[in-house]
DNA sequence: TCAAATATTCATTAAAAGTGAATGATAAAA
DNA sequence: TTTTATCATTCACTTTTAATGAATATTTGA
């Protein structure tokens, strides 16, 4: 066994094709092939079933994917904890559901990318609890998330309070109760949206379901309900992103009028610098 | 960064020099040098400090050896996950206070070797909290250890409990308190024993403090008592093993009669049968 | 002081990883 | 359906890396 193997394996199953993986390793398909077999065969397993030219993990795979993440986790750890005054470098791998990547994120980055240049960051969008599996699983090094979550292994600290608006085109006039809201197309998120679970609460609180259109592109929400499609909630911070679309009008959501985002992090990885400097950031740009 | 330098470094770290850890590891010493550097190199910091042939670790060193331990731990748990039916087999690390490791574990060892031949047992002695570091550093894969000890990242299982027996020659007479041995020699165990902390604790009772001769094997305390020139206080089985010294004889000790032994194993590392079938074979044999 | 043990260097050999072109199979596109 | 892209795999080959063995200098212990 061997770590650049292991590496191997990992980056494949991330692509998906060992083609795909061989472009981000550097390297040529055959030695990724020839590689991936000798590890299966050490391990006396198959780790992919081979159907056609796809690539589906066995459950061996499935098992020995979770040790590789930690294994490679660890050894980075290890590097790290050597220097433990260097500057970060290194990659930093950072979730965040699609709201923070598109509002906060890119203010966050350009300083964090100024301060330590030597950190290339990665970002990944998903929802809350794909993120944050994937930082328990050693996938991801943090991730920020809306709504007040616990989850096991996880540190976690508050961030800022996202206002929720619910936007609609000039042209449906004013909405104030749910009942305003009949008839109306509703764009939102897709399941797992915690905004899109608050807008379902809102409407059961007076037994009213509505059919919601799942778009997972927040662009798009923006533009269907300037288009004067349907209506919508998003953060009001993304709201004024995308304020050159006039007629739509903003009102205030009582009903969950703000929203806590937090970042996460791994409670057992440590000595990670490029990680805890980006939890500094955080902390002096909306914990003052 | 590669496992088998891992490996050489942390062999090289528990035999002390490159010489040995060559020979266990069947390779020449040049090889491990070289190694060595070219890890020392990748790091940016130097492991060992090099003075004449003595290695000591460096502050990094050190910190590193840490890693390795849970990397490799890691990387066979991984192996063994594959095969969670396979009987169980490779290496098997299980630490023992020296009283155990000569009273019961000989019988324990036979019964367990006869049913999983593949598993290459290593006793290692030790002092209780020496032994439990040593499992949550991943040194160890369990320990047997006296006392009512509660340690973090570690699971315990109570096993027997030990009679504990204080021991004279015939020639000194009953000895039934504190003061009957005032003015005897007194052999135990260095610091650490449970049965030394025991003994001294009882003498303190009666503001009674002795000095105590320190001697690390019980074969050569059994041989003092027995050769007339004092008394010491050990587990009955243990003085049993010995009965052939006739000229000893055994006092209950009330103070604490019996002292209850545990196995102990880390929390943290699953699927690993060998141990596990350890565990299985210890509940069979005293938890019945 | 001598002898055994040790880390290290270096030229050499053996092993392993990586390459690149060819092949056949598969899925998507025309 | 045919065509085209993409894919995993095989194999002969090259490059890189690990391991060896003899030589050397140094140090510990007798």
């Amino acid at each position: 066994m061997d770590i650049a193997q292991l590496k191997m394996f990992q980056t494949v199953v991330e692509c998906g094709t060992m083609a795909k993986a061989s472009m981000q390793l550097h390297c040529v398909p055959s030695n990724i092939t020839t590689r991936i077999k000798q590890l299966e065969e050490e391990l006396g397993a198959p780790l992919f079933y081979r159907e056609g030219k796809s690539l589906k993990l066995t459950p061996s795979g499935e098992i020995f994917l979770n040790y590789c993440h930690k294994i490679l986790a660890l050894c980075d750890e290890a590097k790290r904890s050597i220097h433990p005054d260097a500057p970060p470098s290194g990659p930093l791998k950072i979730g965040a559901i699609e709201s923070s990547a598109t509002t906060r994120l890119p203010n966050l980055l350009a300083k964090y990318h100024q301060r330590y240049p030597e950190v290339s960051i990665q970002i990944i969008t998903g929802t809350w609890k794909q993120l944050l599996v994937d930082i328990s699983q050693h996938k991801l090094d943090g991730a920020i998330v809306a709504g007040n979550i616990e989850f096991p292994m996880l540190n976690k600290l508050g961030i800022y309070q996202e206002e929720i608006i619910l936007i609609a085109p000039e042209s449906f006039g004013e909405i104030h109760c749910q009942e305003d809201l009949i008839g109306k197309e509703i764009f939102m998120w897709t399941e797992g949206c915690p905004y899109r679970a608050a807008l379902e609460e809102w409407l059961k609180l007076k037994n009213i379901s509505l059919p919601i259109t799942s778009i997972t592109s927040y662009a798009t929400i923006l533009g269907c309900v300037s288009a004067g499609s349907g209506v919508s909630l998003v953060p009001k911070s993304l709201f004024e992103q995308y304020k050159n679309l006039t007629n739509i009008r903003g009102y205030k959501f009582e009903h969950l009028a703000f929203m806590q985002n937090q970042f996460f992090w791994h409670k057992n990885v440590s000595n990670h610098k490029a990680r805890d400097m980006f939890i500094e950031l955080i902390k002096s740009e909306f914990c003052l």
